[in-house]
DNA sequence: AGCCAGGCAAGTG
DNA sequence: CACTTGCATGGC
């Protein structure tokens, strides 16, 4: 195992570990206790499997701790997008009472960037469920589909691939509990096993292109669509309106409430600017908490 | 017991 | 295009 450090002097507006990976963004880390979503624990060990590797990661006062079988530290930047300067991203945003509030609140929130597939396949899981049994299918989904991983004497799973997912008869995903979302998610990685609509495709398009293209998914919506493009492919403007945006853009931002999906995220976007999507991660997890 | 949870697809008018 | 309904399951 290499071991590493990335100080905090680096990371510019900080990073709250912790926090960013139980706001709801990404359903891809685990936590070493098996506990993910606990409060306790500040230096808990977090890993992901990224690559067909096992990356650890924990918070220490002033730098991120991690150890992976290979050099993990660019892959950790990117995932944890530790390039964006948050007082940057913040000053392009107006003046607003609200969104300083949940700044405050959790300074070091961070929009992650989970690999496309996976991501895909976790928003496809979240149609009327919650953050904690989102979660809970995707650990499911790689421990009964993913290849395992042995790592001093603990064994972990990759996520599974398109292929590996595209195979799994539709009863076997309903027994995981996934109800009607299993044939979204089988069909889905149907598409992407043959060919028919992949990350490359979409991948240097512009946010609108893509937000259009990934509607043509199965079980993928607007809202889908848009935390796909935030989440996975760093569309940074794109705002997912699911039910909590919605309320509290009612709440907080009245002005902003429009009839469509499409109208009230575009407003959403119109406001805030090119980092919209920021502004809705931080108010997003300050409404729900 | 009934309602809600990071929505979406399919069916109408 | 706007609107309605069904969808699996689990927690409170």
């Amino acid at each position: 195992m290499e071991k590493g450090t990335i100080p905090r002097s680096t990371v510019s507006g900080g990073i709250d570990l912790r926090t960013t990976l139980q706001s709801g963004q990404s359903f891809l880390w685990n936590r070493t206790d098996g506990n993910m979503y606990a409060e306790s624990s500040d230096d808990a060990w977090y890993y992901t499997v990224s690559d067909g590797e096992v990356v650890f990661v924990r918070q220490q006062s002033d730098r991120l701790e991690w150890r992976a079988t290979t050099d993990a530290a660019d892959n950790l930047r990117r995932r944890l997008r530790l390039q964006d300067d948050l007082d940057e991203i913040f000053d392009s945003f107006p003046e607003d009472v609200a969104l300083a509030r949940a700044r405050d609140r959790y300074p070091g929130l961070r929009v992650i960037r989970d690999p496309f597939f996976p991501c895909l396949v976790s928003f496809i899981c979240s149609a009327r469920t919650t953050v904690e049994q989102i979660h809970g299918f995707q650990t499911e989904l790689a421990r009964e589909f993913g290849n395992p991983i042995d790592v001093d004497g603990t064994t972990y799973h990759t996520y599974p691939q398109p292929a590996q997912l595209a195979a799994v008869p539709e009863a076997q995903l309903r027994d995981l509990g996934l109800g009607f979302r299993a044939p979204y998610i089988k069909q889905t990685a149907s598409m992407v096993t043959s060919g028919e609509l992949t990350a490359a495709m979409v991948w240097d398009e512009p946010y609108k292109t893509v937000h259009e293209r990934l509607q043509s998914f199965t079980g993928v919506g607007p809202k889908v669509a848009d935390c796909v493009a935030l989440f996975a492919l760093g569309h940074l403007e794109a705002v997912p309106v699911d039910r909590w945006t919605r309320r509290l853009i009612e709440t907080y931002f009245p002005d902003l409430a429009r009839e469509t999906y499409g109208e009230t995220a575009d407003a959403f976007r119109e406001h805030f600017g090119q980092y919209a999507g920021y502004a809705q991660t931080y108010l997003f997890h300050y409404e729900r908490s």
